[in-house]
DNA sequence: ACCCAGGTGGCCC
DNA sequence: GGGCCACATGGG
């Protein structure tokens, strides 16, 4: 079996089910998507709980508020000078393509929403990505800091790029949305339950997931076979 | 007093 | 085009 499939078995025997992404609806994962960069989940978690409790968790709604009046609910989340904007800025993009009817909005090819998405400011690969699959339900392998890092340090490849490890997933695992939204998120409760960035394979709570990587070299920083 | 968090965009060479 | 760095809040 391909290693990156074995790697996702062990996880999933491991740790379980995760059911991601932890949020009500599409739009939530949208806001938390947005939100979450370079910050801890629980300040997401409550940033995105003031502005419900605001009755602001809507895309007109917060497309319509002031830059100042959504900050103050989303200060929290860190970033404070521009993901207020940037909220602001996507969700008058989701009104403006689709009326904010996210069901139309996805109801298009992958690669063109995808476009859409990386014109908004503040949104790169990870964050188009992530909404994607977990907001729209496309078939597109999110590639996230824990990816990468778990990825070298089980010797599965050894390249932070976003694409080239994209694809590395892509082009082993099965395309299911299923499994890739399960896959990311067994990666996820894996480093924030053991691979901490500084520790090295040998405190790994789940030993047998580093013997994955004992079998054959990594991939090396060409195009992976089949790709 | 550090380092870290499920990135991104702007510089600089 | 690759390599830094600021961005900002809150927790370990």
């Amino acid at each position: 079996m391909d290693r990156a499939v074995e790697v996702y078995r062990r996880l999933l025997e491991a740790y379980g089910p995760q059911h991601w992404w932890p949020a009500e609806t599409s739009f939530e994962v949208i806001v938390g998507a947005l939100l979450m960069q370079q910050t801890s989940w629980r300040n997401v978690e409550q940033a995105i709980a003031n502005l419900k409790r605001a009755g602001l968790l809507d895309p007109k709604a917060l497309a319509t508020a002031s830059a100042a009046t959504i900050r103050k609910h989303v200060r929290v989340a860190g970033l404070h000078r521009t993901k207020p904007a940037r909220l602001k800025a996507f969700c008058y993009h989701l009104m403006e393509r689709s009326c904010g009817d996210l069901a139309r909005y996805f109801d298009r090819p992958t690669a063109v929403i995808r476009e859409d998405l990386r014109d908004q400011a503040g949104v790169g690969p990870e964050t188009a990505d992530s909404i994607l699959l977990y907001a729209g339900g496309h078939p597109v392998f999110v590639v996230d800091a824990y990816t990468v890092r778990i990825g070298t340090r089980v010797g599965l490849f050894s390249t932070d790029d976003y694409d080239r490890v994209q694809r590395y997933f892509e082009s082993r695992v099965p395309q299911d949305v299923g499994v890739y939204q399960e896959y990311h998120a067994l990666l996820v409760r894996h480093a924030k339950t053991t691979c901490r960035p500084k520790p090295r394979c040998d405190a790994c709570a789940i030993q047998s997931l580093c013997d994955v990587g004992h079998a054959r070299k990594p991939e090396g920083r060409g195009a992976p076979s089949g790709a």
